[in-house]
RNA sequence: CGGGAUGUAGCGCAGUCUGGUUAGCGUACCUGCUUUGGGAGCAGGGGGUCGUCGGUUCGAAUCCGACCAUCCCGACCA
């Protein structure tokens, strides 16, 4: 068994590498800045699908499928997109044994495709809005890949909208950050921020970016997902136009929205220990696991299994799921057993062992606190949800409160710089600069802005860096 | 793409300065016995073209050169 992860205080990339390596989750793979997803890894991400599937049924979306390469001269038709992305594409040159007149990039978003078909598609009013998803991989060639948070190669969902009116175009961006906002709080226990980006931060090609901010155990900030009111950029690029009620030739708004296994990252670097991983019971593709325990061979298959069966049928019937699994390691030791589950971050370990089989009990062990009790078989139903609720909750809380206590006020430039020195962590100041400010500050001090935030939007005050009044207020951090 | 570092068993490393039997250690893995409720003990065993290519030499993991790759700090970003 691997042995406990010990970083340095100051060796955090290492630590994420180690809660990596001993949940089981991914791999770097033989393409520089790839990864390969690992079954306990691809697991965790097809719960987060099934919340998002969910949550798209309620806001109308569809699934759909576009294509992997796209035309390099449809990223050319939107200045500020091909800026933005031209030089992380990679680009397919060769094919069929031939080179190809037009290169081909593989996506690495799908705005550009996307437009172009619903250019084709769109012809009335009728016709709008289009509300469109997609689950697929892109590419983006970065400089320097992190698993899960930065990889070359990544798994997301996409979303493509396209409306008639720019107030619906501005709703639905909206709409999406706040399912964005539920999902990451509710079921991955993210205490996250919605905000609106600053002009340097924004997408290339959106008018507006929002976002979602959450701030990682080593006080640096992450963007977990974003949500872009595209304005009529890419319908004028695309042409996307339709005629109106009054007969009259319209551009569409647009919008696309996005999260990806980078929220596997940021699960990651909030919730876990020295231990390994720990999971928010939402999102734990296990979220309990039966040890039966024995030197008796006989009594371990005629008594002690049986009955771990039958509760995992039962506990599985009240969690609605295939959620409780059985540990069957009988080749390692009680302690390993054990550990091999902690590791991997498993909510709630329930222990069956002959003295608990005496007494009709399950021995309940928590991940995140390490707690232990003694629970009846017949209880056991009744309260392992409402301990996973508490589980859920904690982590959520001590989340949150982390981010509280690392969250400090500055109204100079000093303040700023001390507070990021001898604290870190986010920094609400009010901001009015300029796209050109926001350089310098990341010189000066290495923090960006990571957003106005949304609850705080009508909050005016002295800018930190230009003094100018009536500026919103904004958080600045250093991040991933 | 700049600055720094590193490539030796699955993982973590020693050996390199000062070239010399069959390349070592910890851990993981396999077998056996003893153990068994928070991360085992003993014994035996498998696994390496020492990043790649070239050079110097009787002889290279070790010296020289080129290349490649990875990691960290920047720039870039979901």
């Amino acid at each position: 068994m691997a042995k406990n992860i010990t970083p340095k205080e100051q060796d955090y990339s290492q630590w994420y590498l180690d809660v990596i390596k001993v949940g089981e989750l991914a791999d770097y793979a033989p393409v520089r800045g790839c990864m390969v997803v690992r079954p306990t890894g691809y697991a965790i991400w097809e719960m987060i699908q099934k919340y998002f599937d969910d949550a798209f049924k309620e806001t109308g979306h569809v699934n759909a499928s576009f294509p992997l390469l796209i035309p390099q001269s449809f990223l050319s038709k939107e200045a500020e997109h091909v800026e933005g992305f031209a030089p992380e594409c990679a680009v397919v040159t060769h094919a069929g044994g031939e080179e190809l007149e037009e290169p081909l990039i593989v996506r690495p978003t799908s705005e550009t495709v996307i437009g172009y078909m619903y250019s084709k598609w769109v012809q009335s009013w009728r016709d709008l809005p289009i509300l469109i998803n997609q689950w697929c991989n892109v590419m983006r060639w970065e400089k320097r890949p992190r698993l899960f948070l930065r990889t070359s190669e990544f798994l997301w969902q996409e979303g493509h909208t396209a409306h008639a009116t720019k107030e619906e175009a501005i709703e639905e961006t909206k709409k999406m950050l706040e399912v964005y906002r539920r999902i990451m709080q509710d079921y991955l226990a993210l205490p996250v921020i919605p905000g609106e980006k600053t002009d340097g931060e924004k997408f290339p090609g959106a008018d507006n970016t929002y976002t979602c901010e959450t701030m990682m155990s080593d006080k640096k900030a992450l963007q977990a997902g974003t949500s872009h009111f595209l304005g009529q950029n890419f319908a004028k690029a695309f042409e996307i136009q339709f005629q109106n009620k009054d007969g009259e030739m319209e551009f569409a708004y647009t919008t696309s929205w996005g999260i990806s296994t980078r929220l596997i990252g940021a699960l990651i670097m909030t919730h876990s220990d020295n231990d390994g991983l720990i999971l928010p019971p939402k999102i734990a593709p296990t979220k309990a696991v039966i040890v039966p325990i024995s030197t008796n061979d006989e009594k371990m298959e005629k008594e002690i299994m049986p009955k771990a069966d039958e509760l995992k049928q039962k506990l599985n019937a009240v969690l609605g799921g295939r959620y409780i699994q059985i540990d069957t390691q009988f080749h390692m030791r009680p302690g390993d057993r054990f550990f091999s589950h902690l590791q991997k971050g498993v909510p709630v370990r329930l222990e069956l062992g002959e003295k608990e089989f005496a007494s009709g009990k399950l021995r309940v062990v928590r991940r995140d606190t390490g707690e232990k009790f003694d629970v009846t078989w017949a209880n056991i139903e009744q309260e392992l949800p409402v301990l996973l609720e508490n589980i859920q909750n904690s982590l959520l809380e001590k989340a949150r409160n982390f981010r509280i206590e690392n969250t400090h006020e500055a109204t100079t430039l000093e303040e700023f710089k001390e507070i990021l020195e001898k604290e870190g962590g986010f920094i609400e100041v009010y901001f009015g600069g300029t796209k050109e400010d926001e350089k310098k500050i990341k010189e000066l001090t290495g923090a960006t802005p990571r957003c106005y935030p949304l609850d705080e939007s009508e909050k005016r005050g002295k800018c930190f860096f230009t003094g100018a009044e009536n500026s919103r207020k904004a958080i600045f951090a250093k991040s991933y």
